[in-house]
RNA sequence: GCCGGAGUGGCGGAACUGGCAGACGCACCAGACUCAAAAUCUGGCGGGGCUCAACACCCCGUGCGGGUUCGAAUCCCGCCUCCGGCACCA
């Protein structure tokens, strides 16, 4: 048997044993609890770096931990091949798609495999096998019958060079990323999904989400931006039109000045359509919605608008109020018009000043009177209401009240609540996605694919490479079809779905893979969901995660599945950095799991990426720091083969009753050692767990340099150090623990054995260090054996030399005693 | 602007609900082994003062300024810097 730590030797043969008896396959089984380890499944981009391995590690960690610990674990892999990333990577370096993605996936399954990973293989999801995304298409079709899928007109980015849509990822300062053209805010006829009508659910249920990070919770409450005010409408002089306003401060009503439409509010057209201003007000129209990207990028964009020509009549003055357009008011958010009162708002009040709107004050602040003539900003405080016909006078949060009712009753309009949240559009103008199963009939109108005929295959001969729009729209096989519903010709939805749909649901695929009745089994659904832990970057924090909440709840409400979240309990991993800057191809400073492979072994980059910091926060990687963990691994090494003959398998039988000092010393080691993994495995503290390991494999080379080998006992107290040290770093370096174990004697693997239990009676410290402080300065420390009184251990503190030398001649408030801690001494 | 998060040695980072700041590792320094080097092992390692030197002892120190407390990296108030998210949201 070899010396040498053989890692490049020891690391394929453990996990050709694991491939062999099917170590990591799990099945349905109600003899034990479940549990569903979950990490975001990667884009087949073709490589991984240590970037994204440490968030894999993390899970291998701990579902080896969780298996350990008696646990039935699910822990699946697949991949989110379908869609842009893809097809930008294929079109970059002129290959199929398909062609791309299998030599990407089988590449980074290779690199998985390598690093020891858990995986359950036979469970392995791919978006962009037609089973998978076929029954994605059924899903849409759910949501379709239900009201919950519709085709509408969409503010969209729009590319004018490639003729297609662009999503935001894809405009890099208002331009697209491919041809660099200025991208436009236009409106097409898109497919969306109605998250809109869960925006109250997404945000009510954030309250059951209790072991997600307060960040992401947050983040998703800002993004559906629930606002509380009142909508009312207002009739439009000499027009048979009037228009709807959505405020959160109905109490400033008196104070309107002027109405604002977006520029791509349909309103304005009619409005000015055959006036003198139809002219000059389409022209500004098109010249702010061409701006709109760009703005989006710039710092704080100038506000500009023009006047319409006509006039909206306020509901409780009957007063004229001039409507105009500006850049300043977005279509998509309430009701892409508002009220504008200059005195408080910001916004209005710098756009009334600029075009020269009157600015009347209603609202008083207590110290100070604004005149509109001459006030330099708007008041958006409290105060007293003036100017408010019947309701001047009072506080403006009562008025706010009064005059909500005082509408209400009228008629006029009522309390509402504005949400930030869009609606989601899936169309994507591309080739490489699931397509939209709808057809377009002349006679029947749009008509849904039957689901029967799931699914919809995408032709692998379609042109993907064409930068026009639709590629699937050319591919005239595709495209004509017969009716479902009559028979007669008709055409396909040249559109598929975004990336995000995809993955919306695939946590549901994994318990039943193969499934062919249905996207999932629900016996097994019900089993294993929902996840118990979710791993993945905060970057999803609005898109993904939002997505898979939402189709949660739609299977729910359809009776498809009982819970209505679909991620118990949500990790965010922090990123990796290198020389400063996030690890990226472009910047050349990644490190690869094959790198780290090749010269160290996988063990040492899986205990490095978990040792160099708290896995939920950003770190910095640091090449030497591989060299510790490399050391460290080999000083284990050398502690289990070096002293293989004093290691003894039975050791439980001939451990001391009470044993030396020596010996309790090394088993207080022991079991608390044990303690602090488990409860730091808990809290995926993997850093502070592997400190804590390595402190007990310093402790076990200290104890073997005094150990009497013909002492039972001292062999018994270091074997047991031993075993539990394997087991400890067996879920982070499981190659090298098997292989150690083996060469113990013992059966491997260590994932089919026991997490070791503490004995807390020899955890427990037998003499305790009481801090001495006089005047909370600490003086000195006294060692006292466990539960000491403390009255007791304060007197010995009063007879110290070093707390006489402080105290005398001087008269003692008081002392403080902590129990087990410290005593202060507090003197005059 | 709004909402989060973070600032601790030369570096990555420890410190459970306030109780010896700097665990563990890296780097560095010294010593052992060696012809020598590497590897390995042992010891040291926040700053300053006192001291021939060591031991001991003293002071300062967790972004900055205040506060609460016997006692603050930790709690409170007010700032600064960095990172992330949203952003003309009516």
């Amino acid at each position: 048997m070899s010396d040498s730590y053989d890692f490049s030797a020891i690391e394929p043969r453990w996990q050709q044993y694991w491939r062999e008896r099917n170590l990591f396959h799990v099945d349905r089984r109600e003899d034990r609890e479940k549990f569903y380890y979950l990490d975001m499944y990667p884009y087949p981009s073709g490589e991984l770096h240590m970037g994204h391995v440490r968030n894999y590690i993390i899970g291998d960690a701990f579902s080896r931990y969780r298996t350990m610990q008696g646990y039935n674990v699910l822990h699946p892999m697949g991949w989110d091949s379908l869609g842009l990333p893809t097809e930008n990577a294929a079109i970059q370096f002129d290959i199929h798609p398909v062609e791309w993605t299998k030599q990407c996936v089988s590449n980074m399954k290779q690199q998985f495999d390598r690093l020891g990973i858990s995986y359950d293989w036979e469970r392995e999801v791919d978006t962009s096998d037609p089973d998978y995304y076929g029954w994605t298409q059924w899903i849409f079709l759910q949501l379709y019958s239900n009201g919950l899928a519709y085709r509408g007109p969409g503010l969209v980015n729009w590319c004018p060079d490639c003729q297609t849509v662009l999503a935001n990822e894809q405009v890099v300062n208002g331009c697209c990323e491919r041809c660099d053209a200025t991208v436009e805010r236009t409106t097409r006829e898109q497919w969306f999904f109605k998250i809109t009508d869960y925006s109250e659910k997404l945000l009510s249920d954030l309250d059951l989400l209790e072991d997600w990070p307060e960040r992401v919770v947050k983040m998703q409450e800002n993004w559906i931006g629930r606002s509380e005010g009142f909508s009312f409408r207002l009739k439009i002089r000499e027009h048979d039109e009037d228009m709807e306003v959505f405020t959160t401060r109905i109490d400033t009503i008196y104070g309107v000045t002027f109405m604002v439409l977006a520029p791509e509010n349909p309103l304005v057209e009619r409005l000015t359509e055959g006036t003198d201003h139809e002219e000059a007000v389409r022209r500004y129209c098109q010249q702010a919605m061409a701006e709109s990207v760009m703005e989006r990028t710039s710092e704080d964009t100038e506000k500009t608008g023009i006047f319409t020509g006509a006039y909206a009549v306020h509901p409780l003055t009957g007063e004229d109020i001039p409507i105009w357009v500006a850049n300043y008011v977005m279509m998509d958010y309430g009701t892409g018009a508002i009220m504008a009162v200059p005195a408080h708002d910001q916004r209005d009040f710098e756009f009334a000043r600029k075009y020269e709107i009157p600015v009347v004050p209603v609202i008083q602040p207590e110290d100070e009177e604004l005149d509109g003539e001459t006030m330099t900003e708007a008041w958006e405080g409290d105060g007293r209401q003036i100017n408010s016909g019947d309701f001047s006078g009072q506080p403006n949060r009562d008025a706010l009240e009064q005059i909500a009712d005082h509408l209400e009753v009228k008629g006029i309009g009522r309390r509402d609540v504005s949400y930030r949240l869009r609606d989601w559009c899936i169309s994507r103008q591309r080739y490489w996605g699931a397509p939209i199963p709808i057809i377009y009939c002349d006679e029947c109108g749009t008509v849904p694919v039957p689901e029967e005929d799931l699914p919809v295959e995408l032709p692998r001969d379609a042109e993907f490479r064409t930068t026009g729009s639709s590629p699937l729209s050319q591919h005239e096989e595709f495209m004509n079809v017969k009716c479902p519903d009559c028979g007669g010709a008709a055409r396909r939805e040249p559109d598929t779905m975004d990336t995000f749909v995809y993955s919306a649901w695939y946590y549901l695929r994994y318990p039943s893979p193969r499934e062919d009745e249905a996207p999932f089994n629900s016996r097994d659904v019900e089993y294993w969901l929902p996840v118990d832990q979710y791993v993945g970057g905060v970057e999803h924090a609005t898109g993904h995660l939002m997505y898979s909440r939402f189709i949660t709840k739609v299977l729910h409400d359809l009776g498809m599945v009982s819970f209505r979240e679909p991620f118990a309990s949500l990790f965010t991993q922090g990123m990796v950095y290198k020389d400063g800057a996030k690890m990226s191809k472009s910047r050349g400073n990644v490190v690869t799991p094959d790198g780290i492979n090749e010269e160290y072994g996988a063990d040492t980059g899986r205990l490095y990426s978990l040792f160099v910091g708290p896995p939920d926060q950003d770190t910095e990687w640091n090449d030497e720091g591989v060299v510790g963990a490399h050391r460290f691994l080999w000083r284990v090494w050398r502690l289990v083969n070096e002293n293989l003959s004093i290691w003894n398998e039975d050791f439980s039988t001939t451990l001391p009753e009470d044993g030396s000092e020596a010996q309790r010393k090394m088993r207080r080691r022991t079991h608390r050692t044990i303690m602090k993994v488990t409860d730091d495995f808990e809290g995926m503290r993997f850093n502070t767990a592997i400190a804590a390991i390595m402190e007990l494999s310093n402790e076990l080379g200290s104890f073997v340099e005094q150990l009497n080998e013909d002492d039972a006992a001292d062999r018994s107290v270091f074997s047991e150090g031993l075993r539990t040290l394997l087991m400890l770093l067996s879920p982070i370096t499981p190659h090298i623990c098997d292989e150690l174990w083996e060469r113990m004697g013992l059966e491997p693997s260590l994932f089919e054995r026991d997490w070791p239990q503490a004995d807390e009676k020899l955890a427990a410290a037998e003499t305790i260090t009481i801090v001495v402080q006089v005047n909370g300065r600490v003086r000195d420390s006294l060692d006292v054996p466990a539960g000491t009184e403390m009255d007791e251990v304060a007197e010995m503190a009063l007879e110290s030399e070093k707390v006489v030398k402080y105290v005398e001649g001087k008269e003692i408030a008081k002392i403080i005693k902590v129990p087990d801690r410290l005593v202060n001494v507090v003197v005059n």
